[in-house]
DNA sequence: CCTTCCGTTTACGTTAACGTAATTGTTTGA
DNA sequence: TCAAACAATTACGTTAACGTAAACGGAAGG
């Protein structure tokens, strides 16, 4: 029963950005809800798009790559050269991909190292309290 | 011998970006080049900053974001509270970056089905073919 | 009936991260 | 000596992704 659909301020809340954040996808074309009179109804294809869309800006996408990288999964090609095309989009995001991956390990680890260092300094000075702090 | 020292147009071919976006990030601080007479001169160590801001950059931070992760790095701190201030700052940096991690995997995961079924697609099209395309 | 709570449209404002001139040195090789 | 190549400063322009405010409409509750 995905038949379910959606206020603009229920998706909001749910995913944490404004409405106007909202209607601002909608503004530029990467969302289409229905209407019911004036309002806006989303249903859950609507949601997984502005979800997707999300994920994309998390790990620094524009809201047209998110698109891009979206539209990619929707089967409109039919002859080879846009398959091959298509493939070498892929491709070529993968490799992105990849490279931040990288990015971000080569970044954890130095995280690390500071942090170990950090547990080391406390650890001289505190080795008799260890209290942990309730929140 | 890591006394070398570069100038900007040279610091610029070798990360791919214009001079104007390194006198960019000078004007806002987040590196500071020695002069000789009116000339940039970075050292390694500014070489190394500015990577560590593209590198930054690549994952979607802001340039600010960087320089404050890239500060993490330095020793100024001193007391308990500020240890334990910094040990927070870097934990919530590393649950942000597995987080974008997760989403690059699911990016890559999507991305992995496409890709198998374009080459199904092309098998059936091509079974004698199988032409590696020189470039 | 009046207020309160959604929701809508319209429109101007804002911030980040440079791009794009225009103008002015400075060195260097022909 | 003179142009070509590289550098600097100053300043206005641009794009993305919303923020913010004004002004208005329906419906639901007291």
């Amino acid at each position: 029963m995905p038949n379910q659909t959606y206020t603009i301020s229920e998706l909001a809340s749910e995913f944490g950005v404004t409405t106007r954040a909202i209607r601002f996808y909608e503004e530029k074309g990467l969302v289409q809800p229905l209407r019911e009179g004036q309002r806006r109804v989303y249903t859950t294809a609507d949601r997984v798009r502005i979800k997707l869309i999300l994920r994309g800006k998390r790990i620094g996408m524009t809201l047209q790559e998110s698109v891009e990288v979206i539209d990619l999964y929707d089967p409109q090609r039919n002859n080879t050269e846009q398959l091959l095309s298509l493939i070498n989009t892929i491709s070529g995001r993968q490799a992105r991909l990849l490279q931040q991956k990288d990015d971000i390990d080569d970044m954890l680890t130095g995280l690390s190292e500071v942090l170990g260092l950090c547990e080391k300094a406390l650890g001289k000075r505190q080795k008799k309290i260890s209290a942990i702090p309730k929140k």
